[in-house]
DNA sequence: GTCTATAACCGGATAGAC
DNA sequence: GTCTATCCGGTTATAGAC
């Protein structure tokens, strides 16, 4: 729960509490623009300026969110990934409890990705802000691809945490907009996507594709440098 | 200029024609947040709510500019496309012009792309309001495709001009974020990224890649499907 | 340091008169 | 078509209590 400053009393770490609680309710039940940060406020029985004093922010009620269910995720993903060996069936794991995380919010994910999209928002993911949590989601793409079996050249290799956390980050995307019941679309990509990808792994990881490997990955090093 | 209902009279239509212009000035002067919808009435010199009328909301008049900046790209591109002939040289000069056009606004695009995220909002590049623009600006890349020399496998070549729209917005999402002198990095990152889509074109292309072509070209098929 | 209550500001959006 | 008045909700400010 990142908020604003750490709040030190247990009193006020159960304020604190109780107002992301009664956020998350209010999303849930209303989406995001319908709850309101009086009607947070009174949920949680608190004062609408006392909100503010835990939250700088309506969207750093969201910056909060999104820790929340990275741990949800990672809670999810735990008790199984290691009995899975190869890359296929790990991924597809981690994104299919990705998708179960999520789920119960789907109704305000994606005007909450509305500032997401902006460059001066805190929630991009691309934002100083957001760097933990990529950081910390990153990671456990890394701990898929070390964990499989599968033959992967160490160039490719290293580069792949990032380049999952990219494409799950689209496959979020594609759920954000997917109305289908049970978000069977998303599921039905994410699945086809996946088998694509382990395919495209290992074309890429032949020998006469060193070339246009390194090309794309020289790239992909020039879109993080900082001039 | 898609706006609320198109005015008939040529007294409206130039109303219309002076809120929009003055929604522009304001954009590049102060960025979006501070082009208050009171501001932009003023130095239209109309009221609040004739802006309105014309407008119906502070994103439509975004949607009015999509649709003149891709006029601008295209009266940009013309004079020179007819003469290049290879996909390379083609696709670099789209894509160059492109970022000139749109340079301008680099200030506000970002917290225009707020909305473009959002799946309720008209903005997003996947709504029903967008579908003329969208399909407007990949005929564009249909005719970047078609004039050129290059060799490329018909199942391809159906995709492709969806592909390259779909590039063309990440190249976009990555310019908004760029605050490098002249936007040097995305100009470096377009430039590398346009020979390695080049090269990977020639590589799909070869014939023992054509299951795995066909499993990634029935994955977008599979993204387009509506159930 | 934690919290309340209340009033006020600001800008997007709407209603209804002219 | 155009205006004025008003609403609504995010946000801030203030002043004070525990």
């Amino acid at each position: 729960m990142t908020a604003a400053e750490a709040p030190r009393r247990p009193k006020a770490l159960e304020t604190q509490a109780r107002i992301f609680a009664a956020a998350l309710e209010l999303f849930r039940e209303r989406g995001y623009e319908a709850a309101t940060m009086r009607a947070i406020a009174e949920r949680a029985g608190v004062a609408l300026g006392n909100a503010y004093y835990y939250f700088r922010s309506k969207e750093h009620l969201i910056q909060a969110f999104y820790s929340r269910t990275h741990e949800e995720h990672l809670a999810a993903v735990r008790p199984r990934l290691d009995r899975l060996r190869d890359l296929k069936s790990r991924l597809l794991w981690v994104m299919q409890t990705k998708l179960e995380t999520i789920e119960p919010y789907h109704r305000f994910a994606g005007i909450m990705f509305r500032s997401a999209a902006d460059p001066t928002s805190p929630l991009n993911p691309f934002s100083p802000e957001s760097d933990p949590v990529r950081r910390e989601a990153t990671t456990l793409f890394a701990l898929v691809v070390d964990g499989a079996r599968t033959r992967i050249p160490g160039d490719l290799r290293a580069e792949l945490p990032n380049l999952l956390w990219l494409y799950h980050m689209g496959i979020v995307l594609f759920w954000i907009h997917d109305t289908s019941p049970d978000r069977r679309r998303t599921s039905r990509l994410m699945e086809r996507s996946v088998e694509v990808i382990v395919k495209l792994i290992g074309i890429a990881s032949l020998p006469f594709m060193l070339p246009v490997r390194r090309a794309a990955l020289r790239l992909l090093a020039a879109l993080r440098e900082t001039d």
